[in-house]
DNA sequence: CGCGGCTGCGCC
DNA sequence: GTTCAGG
DNA sequence: CCTGAACGCGCAGCCGCG
């Protein structure tokens, strides 16, 4: 027997045609599963990944920093098909994709071009398809994180809440899948929040009004101001800080007034939520667009600091001196948050049973 | 060597 | 973040 | 009822030109 090659690529873009083929989800799932029953381990990662359009996990700083006029590039002047008989592999295209996100500094973009001129030279027609829409994170097949969360769990034969769940603390589909398929629900089970990574932040849902609220909270909810900032995560152990946005980025370094408030706060190791808003000197709020001017920056960070200063609310507290707080009630939480930080950090907030709408706590 | 342009990316 | 269409 | 898809703007970093 020749030695394992790999699965091919192609059969994955295989199973991308199959998928967008279909509408029926439980079809979708059921392809899925089966494929990802089927592949050897150490692919199951990279193969979640670019089914869901997604090239690194969210948790993962790396970025392909390639788009529309790179690949345009790449494609080029139709490449000859490939004289290897061998063909390419899942294996092949993550490691493809690694050697472009690493390449940085001068030369950095024809490096990148050179990478992909290889990697898509070796791809058929398909399979093309398939990268490029990957790279691009538009798949259009019906199949983003819910459908591919629920077909991890088929595949594995665990419950989905168990993959959802362990996703939360991941931030990373591909290592979910890999650990449901290795491990089962023990092994997404002894997933936990980990300080200093990013957590998938819990979602607001839209409630047409305050009654329909009320009711689906028992009759008592808590009110918060909504701002037009960005939401943070707060990690501290020790000295050590870290801050992501909601989309997992880490945007420690844009953003010093935090990670000072962070060393301020009494306590060894903590988790803490919140939104900062961009403010002028007075504290007024301003435009979510000032905000952005100071989010992505890496230079001049001091000066923009005192054009645009930061003001930061928190809502709430995951994590605090070794006791995860997720599975406790709120009103628990935010008892423990009011005990751990000052006031004025706490988004002014209205505790509202029935009809006292318009009452301060 | 500096500056403007192009490209990619992330937040609401 | 919000809205919309489709299953 | 649910999920997936669509929508725009400012900054950073490299490239290329003068």
């Amino acid at each position: 027997m020749p030695p394992e090659a790999g699965t091919p690529f192609a059969e994955l873009a295989d199973l991308t045609r199959r998928l967008e083929a279909t509408t029926k989800r439980l079809e979708k799932r059921r392809l899925i599963a089966e494929f990802l029953r089927r592949i050897p381990r150490d692919e199951v990662a990279p193969a979640v990944l670019i089914a869901i359009g997604r090239i690194f996990p969210e948790a993962d700083q790396k970025a392909l920093n390639v788009g529309w006029a790179t690949l345009e590039k790449a494609l080029g002047p139709t490449r000859q098909a490939r004289l290897d008989a061998r063909p390419l592999t899942i294996l092949d295209v993550q490691r493809a994709f690694e050697g472009v996100a690493a390449a940085s500094g001068s030369e950095s973009v024809r490096a990148r071009l050179r990478l992909l001129q290889s990697l898509l030279g070796q791809a058929s027609r398909e399979e093309k398809e398939v990268l490029l829409k990957s790279i691009f994170g538009e798949m259009r097949i019906g199949v983003n994180e819910g459908v591919m969360l629920e077909a991890i769990a088929d595949a594995a034969g665990v419950s989905p809440e168990a993959v959802r769940t362990a996703h939360m603390f991941l931030g990373d589909l591909g290592r979910v899948a890999e650990v449901a398929l290795s491990d089962g629900a023990a092994g997404l089970a002894a997933q936990s929040l980990r300080l200093l990574s990013p957590v998938k932040p819990m979602m607001a849902e839209l409630g047409d009004d305050l009654d329909e609220v009320l009711k689906e909270h028992g009759g008592t909810t808590a009110l918060e101001f909504k701002f037009d900032g960005a939401r943070i995560q707060i990690h501290r152990r020790g000295d050590e800080v870290r801050v992501f946005s909601r989309r997992l980025t880490d945007v420690t370094e844009s953003v010093p007034e935090v990670v000072e408030f962070a060393r301020t706060v009494p306590a060894e190791s903590f988790l803490l939520e919140g939104e900062v808003v961009a403010v002028d000197g007075l504290g007024r709020p301003r435009p979510f667009q000032e905000l952005m001017r100071r989010f992505r920056r890496v230079h001049e960070i001091e000066a923009l600091r005192r054009e645009i200063p930061l003001k930061l609310y928190l809502f709430d507290l995951l994590y605090l001196e070794g006791r995860s707080l997720m599975s406790a009630p709120y009103r628990e939480r935010w008892a423990a948050l009011e005990r751990l930080v000052p006031r004025e950090v706490l988004a002014k907030r209205l505790v509202t049973s029935s009809r006292e709408r318009s009452r301060r706590s």
